[in-house]
DNA sequence: CATATATGTCAATAACACTGACTTATTTTT
DNA sequence: AAAAATAAGTCAGTGTTATTGACATATATG
């Protein structure tokens, strides 16, 4: 259960990483996901709205029509958690609700226009931050980025790329 | 105020970054982060601690000696919240406390052996699962990896580099 | 018709953060 | 030496976000 020596001779090609490398990458997560979603608290606090109401309105305006097992599933809470972020999210007008159109049982969420507004204006200074992040590391940079937090993901495959070229 | 088509033309040689791209950046980072915090929530448990908890040892662990108010610095909550945390872990001997040796107002805290056993189980599914990730992406795209969450940081010199080599 | 599923809700609890006000010990400044 | 600043700790109250457990309703499926 003590991995302090890295000696193991077939794997120093691929290098190894040591504990303190490896406790290194864990702070840069810690400190850069701190960071990241520092800034729009300022504005939620306008809206009595918290990191909770923001990751709503993230995932539902990039997954219109998503059910709520589904963004349940995403955000990995209980659906009593959600409930009075998500109930408190469509009394005031900032996502809407449907039948689904073959399961009635589904209600299908999406952002209305407030909501939209709401988002572009809570991921603005996110998105501002992780483009001037990849203009100064360059686009190699951003390949390794992503390469090495996809596979730190439990599933991947969870991860949709959205393509745009 | 609004940025959808990057059609500036002296950004197109440095690469533009949709606002999709930004957005998958954003839910990357989310999910990456989700999953690496995840797994030492069952081991916390069976101390009734949490990630606070986990915080606090982390960063005790990395800074022998740190004062209290370095350490607040780091996690930038107040020294309340602090307080509760870290008196549970100083009753339960996990931390230690001398005075300083220059300034006796000062507390400066260092993890027991109790409380360095703790870290090392806390953090070994962490580093295993960051071992992989690195060694799956390789070294090259670790480096990416690092320029860009330091970028990301508000003040990347608050990232400090255990060097090993 | 029986059962499973999707969603919603009531109630209680806990972890983790906050603000504000104040104390004690010690160091630094004047 | 007295005054002011600093490091740490504490008391009290509050809010957000999460939890578990139990139950209700509507709809779909066997």
């Amino acid at each position: 259960m003590d991995a302090s020596t890295p000696e193991t001779p077939k794997e120093k090609l691929e290098a190894a990483y040591s504990d303190a490398e490896l406790r290194d990458a864990m702070e840069l997560l810690f400190f850069s996901y701190r960071d990241f979603i520092g800034e729009p608290d300022a504005i939620l606090n306008d809206y009595d709205f918290g990191r909770a109401h923001h990751r709503v309105i993230h995932f539902v305006g990039r997954n219109p029509d998503i059910t709520v097992s589904d963004l349940l599933g995403i955000l990995k809470i209980t659906k009593q958690s959600l409930s009075r972020v998500l109930s408190q999210l469509i009394r005031e007008d900032f996502i809407s609700q449907e039948h689904g159109p073959t399961d009635r049982r589904q209600r299908l969420l999406s952002l209305t226009e407030k909501g939209y507004a709401l988002e572009e204006k809570l991921s603005a200074h996110q998105r501002t931050r992780i483009a001037e992040a990849f203009k100064a590391a360059g686009s190699e940079a951003v390949g390794g980025f992503y390469q090495v937090l996809l596979n730190m993901m439990n599933n991947p495959k969870e991860f949709n790329r959205h393509e745009t070229t």
